[in-house]
DNA sequence: GTTATTTTTTAGCCTAGGCTAAAAAATAGT
DNA sequence: ACTATTTTTTAGCCTAGGCTAAAAAATAAC
């Protein structure tokens, strides 16, 4: 069993690589979670001991496949408690992060197994992110992000890059969720920007709001 | 915000001056907490300070205002995810403690909020306890244990004194449950068995088991 | 009421997980 | 290639919560 610690460290650093290929260092590691490069390293040292990454000195870290399959089972559980928040007790998308913060380190494989039958084995998330299975397979999607469109593409929302509460505001104020269809009617090489249309709507977005949008293009 | 230990202290002497009254000890404390009395010592020191209860050096300690506020907020959590983990995901009544001694630590008002709407606002967990309003009131219950009842009388189970699993076990195999009728056929003074009849069922059963069940008398 | 026993507290130590400041390695600049 | 800068690690300290062993208070036994 690992520690609340010892899983937030496991979880973040999967998160770093999924991005990142390589090794992730410490410093990006202690930024992420908001504590000392010196803690994570201690930490990272004590991951290593346990076999749950490897990890050589000035280089960085990087899990093993049972570091992997640790980090795997704490984001099913993350996401399938979002599902739950989200669709059983009518949480709003951008309220769920930090309680499933919290119950993605309840302890119970019980529970899980239950609890992803009750919500229909769902497998994406509130903000449309792939629910690994329970051997930790994760489906295949081949999304892109908006920015990555051309003009007269359109493509289908199904998630997005960083989830700041703002963000997510902002999405809502467009109508934009998941599912919900874009079609690219222009786009300026210049800075990115894009004149996109969401159902009746036409409106400009920068390559900032672009380039944190994931859809699936058809 | 109080800490997982600060708030399991918090409840465990809630649950104490709950049977016993006046002041519990550091030794009871820990005795029922699996820890040593000097760590008891140390914990009840630190929530005096912290005004959660009054302690008195070699006398013990005791729940103010503020302390009992907190340990029925947490009650209040841990029969509402009980409640949840056997009606919404099908655990059995005899399952789902350990689960709920997790759960009862998530930090949300909000969650317990919606949860307690998603579960019909109920008033009685699977063992048959009541569940604390939102302000912390209990609804007043007029329980005995089965072991007071005479020759002749009856009482409907509404929970269990000490539900170890094996305890469970045993009224499960004997289907009693929360809401079964039981008839006490006869009763001996000697060592305080009885026979009773539950549904079309006759048995003995002993002081120790009549001891730990909770009837409503009408 | 003094002594023996039990209960409770104190003192001092341990581990997990943080932190700061200094040292060491890696990288960049010329 | 050598120096300057940045990154990473180490060393040493801190707090929360445990523990053991010894001391002190309360209680029990004559």
């Amino acid at each position: 069993m690992y520690s609340l610690a010892e899983e937030n460290y496991i979880k973040t650093i999967f998160h770093l690589q999924q991005t990142k290929s390589g090794a992730v260092s410490t410093n990006a590691i202690a930024d992420s979670m908001d504590t000392k490069a010196s803690s994570a390293t201690d930490m990272v040292q004590k991951l290593a001991e346990k076999k749950v990454l490897s990890y050589v000195k000035y280089k960085g870290a990087q899990l093993t496949e049972k570091g992997k399959k640790i980090a795997t089972r704490i984001v099913r559980k993350h996401r399938l408690w979002e599902v739950f928040l989200v669709d059983k007790l009518g949480f709003h998308w951008d309220e769920v992060h930090e309680i499933a913060e919290q119950l993605e380190h309840i302890h119970s494989k019980e529970l899980i197994k239950r609890l992803d039958t009750f919500l229909g084995s769902p497998a994406f998330d509130p903000h449309g992110d792939p629910i690994p299975d329970e051997h930790g397979n994760f489906i295949k999607t081949e999304k892109k992000l908006l920015s990555q469109l051309n003009k007269s593409q359109s493509g289908v929302c199904v998630g997005v890059k960083e989830s700041s509460p703002e963000y997510l505001q902002y999405l809502d104020k467009k109508n934009i969720s998941i599912g919900t269809k874009i079609n690219v009617l222009g786009k300026e090489f210049f800075d990115g920007s894009m004149v996109i249309e969401v159902g009746r709507d036409q409106f400009f977005v920068s390559k900032k709001i672009a380039d944190n949008l994931y859809v699936q293009t058809t």
